[in-house]
DNA sequence: CATGAATGAGTCTTCATTCAT
DNA sequence: CATGAATGAAGACTCATTCAT
């Protein structure tokens, strides 16, 4: 009961940051180790000394371990969705469609250990709709989404087309495609492969005889 | 389940069993809990529990947990083989197509769990591509890339179609239409989603004019 | 309360007190901490918050959390004394009596998280006899003793009675009463416990056929 | 994810009981830690490394630590019921309520732990009543309300007296008188205590001019 | 004087795996 | 063969107290 406790002994050097710098250092450190490690071994004392710091430290920022690493996935998103890239200068449905397929692999190879997390593990949560992390992960298909239904508008695409199952197969296939990437096993190309998705989905949704002849 | 018996139960009768049975038994225990508690909340003694049986016996059978589940995954991807279907009296590329979607989706919605452990935990694993469940899951995804294939063959789909994509496209979007079941927020209609995406990837597919209008 | 406040937050701005003015605030916070979340979950974040001091500030006050929490007792106790009520206006040796049960009733119904800390943790210390809080308690269980001898001395009850006993005999009464309501199980009636109590004592010591009849 | 563990190095010689065996030499573990270092600084590794066991094992009997203190008291009340003493062949009202008097204090005097960590601990629960250990209390209280009862209803007592508050005087009085000692300030003397309390109550509430008078 | 970031020693708890009987 | 008691290595999380700024 009595809850006094005793003095420390030595202690290694403070380093005093404001908490601002501190909160992102963890959440950079986090990103590292789960990059490194898998999410599977991630220790929060892995984390801890990442950042030269002690566990309890962490513990101030972040509530728990899986507050950190959705914290650390969030800022990721919303980092991808800041630099926002170009679509708006690319013309043609074709082009839109491929520079966005083209952007997501992008994000996808530069994180592949992030992008599994989120894959099997947020994903399977229960209450994964009801977290901002959904949020986000909307915001960025829809990205892809959106240009899909300027096509259909356009008429590039038939009327009658479901943008939201055609965005799921874009994804799919985007995540099929880059599975063997994720587990380790070899790398990818994220040219070939946007090309791949873009002129299938192209050629599969695309009205009319002026079907553009891809590669 | 999980309810840590008290050690100060009766000590229950010894049962002999053949060593064939018994690993079926332990296999089949080890499937039920899975599918009962999500492989994240599984644990050795309700396995053995399960089957009455102690957990040393289950060490007996199987090396380790890990291995026991695969084998488990192992098993139903056998039972799913076995019981091909009756695909080889389904006439016309429409048709068939619509038959391996559909008996995709009845796979994946008999056994949610099963599902999820694959997709997460399995698939995540490093040597994936070198062990058995990766070869059964090939046979089973090439069930549905061989009806790709003799569409390509007989000229419904373009002769220039990639149909490795293709059936990435198909799985993929099957994964994307079933996470939120898998998830356990509510269920899909096998029926519904398996004409959805059969849709989509014929007509976007299908050669000529004569593409076949579908509801 | 325990709501560890992220420390993100806006840096409070400084306001300088007078020593003895902030030496009180705290006391008051730790107080008021007490009574809203009970000892066991009050920590030292939580009365620095209260006053929107620091924690360091409240260390350079009381050298331990212990320590604080004792003095609150005590302070608590002054006011006790201080605010010691008209029993010399009262005559007659029930109703003095009853006077000093009630008022010792009322005190502990007007502070049941301190009066809690108390029974429990203070008074289990083992050097709880030495401490100041020790002879407070003293000075106010006295108040019941000395009207308990003045009965004594006036004859009213027996003169071979063991004073020191009665006086535990009325505190015991008075604390099992009011267990309940120290646990947080229900609110109890000052006027009629305190009735209740007076009566057993008083008709068990009182000398004489002359003894009161009460309701 | 993957769960395997890596196998075990050494090992300290393992001593295997029976769980029924076990399970009492934990208690009794258990029970010898609180009386030795209090409840306070009570852990669970002391327990194990008490009967030479691993801290695993203590869990697999008892799942929490509070589970495991709340245990020690039942089993604790248990024996004192079980050694429910031969009150039956006392005679007479004064004679009867020392005997159980006596009793009373002659189980706090061997267990001064158990009893402060009921006193405080236990009793400060919020679920307090809801527990088999309230209900196992009020079996032992019961056993002196019994006799107060038969006192009044022999007419010993006066037949207006409220039996639960007489009740809660004695152990109230009892509880004061034993503080001191709870907290290891000295020793008190069963008799002499027994004596003093009886006397008061009986004194206090025996009717007619037969009084007993008592030493 | 004030701040509050930083520390780190505990504690509890879980469970795959082993091995004496 | 079977049992299930026993192990022990992790790992998450808490909070009184300190001290650089």
């Amino acid at each position: 009961m009595s809850t006094v406790r005793s003095p420390r002994m030595a202690r290694r050097p403070v380093t005093r940051l404001p908490p601002e710098r501190r909160h992102d250092e963890i959440l950079a450190a986090a990103r590292a180790v789960l990059r490194e490690v898998g999410y599977e071994r991630l220790k929060m004392t892995d984390v801890a000394e990442r950042c030269r710091i002690s566990e309890g430290l962490v513990y101030r920022y972040f509530p728990t371990k899986d507050d950190l690493l959705e914290r650390v996935c969030e800022a990721w998103f919303d980092e991808i969705l800041e630099v926002e890239p170009g679509i708006a200068e690319v013309k043609g449905t074709y082009e839109r469609l491929h520079y966005v397929v083209r952007w997501s692999l992008s994000v996808v190879r530069a994180e592949p250990a992030l992008t599994r997390y989120i894959l099997t593990v947020m994903r399977a949560r229960t209450d994964f709709r009801s977290r901002r992390l959904f949020e986000l992960n909307r915001r960025i298909t829809g990205v892809v989404a959106s240009v899909l239904q300027e096509a259909v508008d356009a008429g590039d695409f038939g009327a009658d087309i479901d943008v939201r199952l055609l965005r799921d197969l874009v994804f799919g296939a985007l995540e099929h495609q880059t599975w063997a990437y994720l587990r380790g096993e070899g790398d990818f190309d994220v040219d070939e492969t946007a090309r791949g998705i873009t002129t299938v989905i192209y050629r599969g949704m695309a009205t009319g005889p002026a079907r553009r002849s891809c590669s």
